[in-house]
DNA sequence: CCTACCGATCGGTAGG
DNA sequence: CCTACCGATCGGTAGG
């Protein structure tokens, strides 16, 4: 893959996660690499395929980030691990995690309500995944995520009665 | 306000969340609705009114939750009432939630980042916000959202260690 | 509520 | 990488 060809699929990332997938065109992803939009497609054969790279980046960067993840350890510090690597990738790659997150129901039938998440579900785990999966909304390249994913965690585990007051 | 025109809004909150603001078209709408897509402006101005529209009920719907809340009650009683209230209207007003949630950025020159959260803030605050924010994805209409939100509340004042074994 | 239409823009292609 | 163009679709309007 050339570096053109990388850059392509940076900047429509890029856009997607700013302005949505529906609302990002041709032309616009052209104008923001300085040429035509005709030129476009001797990168990539169509906007759909600029979107399934994007999303085959960030579902690469999340699957390689839960390899580091030991495999004999206590499940707790599986967990820690996961969340810790989860934001990294979230902030280190922000536009991609940004559309991998938001713009997945472009490219698969999946429906909302099919996760049949319920009552019966693990409340921690829900905390856990919907503070990974709305990371990208507040998250900035600088934050500190190994601490905030360990702060997390600890309130899971002994909740904020074992924090020391904060500040 | 006709009932034909709360039709129409409710009709394009509901494609709005399924196929997001850009990715429905008036025509769309106009064939849920069994109409030509000419006829939906009699009852609205524009594809852009249906949106603040639906943004507008999802607001409403969210602050008259939170009126609800009682004022001189402990800290840790009014983030439960809150929660509870926020969830109760996710899941009885989905489609609304999901735009109000989701769509926002269409609207306002609110860029991502600016929230400015950082390490600095209560990361138990991040927790609730994002188990509220992230909730449209997987909550269903009969949750039990404040079983759910009591759950979650236990576990940010005492952690999973405080809770019985589950099951 | 309909038909018929407007100008603009879309994703994509041809040919160089 | 460009110009020039394609058919389709877009949001919206006119006139009834």
């Amino acid at each position: 893959m050339s570096a053109r060809r990388e850059e392509l699929v940076r900047t429509a990332a890029r856009l997607f996660a700013e302005r949505g997938y529906h609302g990002t065109s041709m032309g616009d992803i052209a104008a923001a690499m300085g040429v035509q939009k005709g030129s476009l497609y001797s990168l990539t054969s169509s906007k759909q395929a600029l979107l399934v790279e994007a999303m085959r980046e960030g579902a690469s960067a999340f699957h390689a980030a839960l390899d580091g993840v030991p495999e004999d350890a206590p499940a707790l510090e599986r967990i820690g691990a996961a969340l810790r690597a989860h934001l990294r990738v979230v902030a280190g790659q922000l536009d991609v995690a940004t559309v991998f997150t938001r713009e997945w129901r472009f490219l698969e039938g999946v429906e909302r309500g099919e996760l049949r998440q319920d009552l019966d579900a693990d409340a921690a785990a829900l905390l856990v995944l919907s503070s990974a999966n709305w990371a990208y909304t507040w998250l900035r390249p600088e934050t500190d995520t190994a601490a905030l994913a360990d702060r997390f965690l600890s309130i899971l585990v002994d909740g904020v009665r074992g924090f020391a007051t904060p500040g």
